[in-house]
DNA sequence: AGTATACACGAACATATGTTTGTATGTCAA
DNA sequence: TTGACATACAAACATATGTTCGTGTATACT
């Protein structure tokens, strides 16, 4: 059985994605899927690829089934969100940073290190959206850049760690060239992805998808004044 | 949210093999799959139930997508595919209406009668300004009239019951000859009430002391995209 | 009777998706 | 050079799979 590091990095790469599709949508993605996240022009490479995962030990295909894959070794790197102590019961979910205009959030492998006994905030279940607490974080906002989508300075923002989205979902996306990390309603067009918020007041803005990380759906947001 | 026993037979079992293929395999079944295994003869009788259990809450499905099921809640009898948080304990807190413009809330003598078990929302402490929770009730915003506070329809607002307030708070006011409730920051001047929206691009009202009846103090906003 | 609603069936449909084939390009050893 | 091997690509293929539609059958209510 091959280390991980004997991997040749596509592979490793491959991996990686299917483990955090899996954990973020609850199946595994399709070859072609697969494919166009690790550039990878042709669905016979995958295919490739994915029988030497097999032939390595860290994976198990079922045959001509759709999605009929299954990660059975960790793979460093996406290990589990451990799962944190708290004495309440309610949901606590982890204050991972903050976000605003012209910074970056690091996430989400820094979670779990990073992570202190004060980082934490109380979150009633009906704001989870149904998620588990322990793929759920929390963040500050901070500056007014979010105010198109109603959302203010100070006001905390509970979010899903996920790298996709679906047509509709408010998500916080870091795009790269312009240095700044922004919460917008997402929906993926012709060639782009278009950043909508909330108030029609204000105008979308269009990115290119290598422009676009998606760090997490936003769940909730509460605020308190005081 | 329907209880598991509300739902029919043929609702249960197919949660049930659902969720144990899944955990089984690796991936969730498809329709097909799921209409053998619970003896239905057309898949879009299976497609129909899989709606069904999305509206009460047990699955989450990805449209157009193989095998785009995910159960979101635990189910009597088998192994739960992920822990799903606890019951909060967090306090509880009336909710006793809503507010929305040229609609009056009724307040507070109401509060104690009208209550049924649903009318509660979970609060965490930190959000409830350090009053007890017996004094605090909270109202679901309806319609788009309070934008200009950063508040949107759909929120729900946490108040402390009270008649008069601070300079600068956010209350909840009741305006007799306008038959209009609203949100804005407060201000007493000279001979009136200056009542402040958040937004600069938006003109404060100002209102006579016997034409503004507060009914509390704004203390946090919760807001949850579902 | 008629109407509405919930649930079920089967067939046709569109396409998502795994598989196969033929070819090309690199490296490495003989 | 040659040949073997690993890896990569594109296109064609077969079918698995979600969706839609028309219909039927109970039950309850007017």
């Amino acid at each position: 059985m091959k280390d991980f590091k004997r991997l040749s990095l596509r592979q490793q790469n491959m991996l990686r994605f299917m483990s955090e599709y899996t954990g973020e949508r609850g199946f595994p993605p399709t070859i072609r899927e697969i494919g166009e996240r690790c550039d990878i022009a042709s669905t016979s490479v995958v295919n490739y690829n994915l029988n030497k995962l097999v032939e390595a030990g860290y994976l198990q295909r079922s045959g001509k089934v759709s999605r009929g894959l299954r990660i059975i070794r960790d793979i460093p790197g996406v290990a589990p969100l451990h799962r944190l102590a708290t004495n309440s019961n309610s949901p606590r979910v982890a204050l991972v940073g903050r976000i605003a205009a012209g910074e970056p959030i690091s996430l989400p492998e820094d979670i779990a290190h990073h992570i202190e006994e004060d980082d934490y905030v109380a979150v009633p279940q009906e704001f989870l959206g149904g998620f588990d607490e322990n793929e759920v974080f929390a963040l500050t906002v901070r500056g007014d850049s979010m105010i198109d989508s109603m959302i203010q300075d100070g006001d905390i923002v509970i979010l899903r760690q996920q790298s996709t989205a679906d047509n509709g979902e408010m998500v916080a996306a870091w795009l790269p060239e312009d240095s700044e990390t922004t919460l917008k309603h997402f929906y993926r067009e012709a060639d782009s992805i278009r950043l909508q918020p909330a108030n029609a007041a204000y105008d979308p803005i269009f990115v290119h998808p290598a422009n676009c990380q998606i760090k997490g759906k936003v769940l909730s947001v509460m605020r308190s004044y005081g």
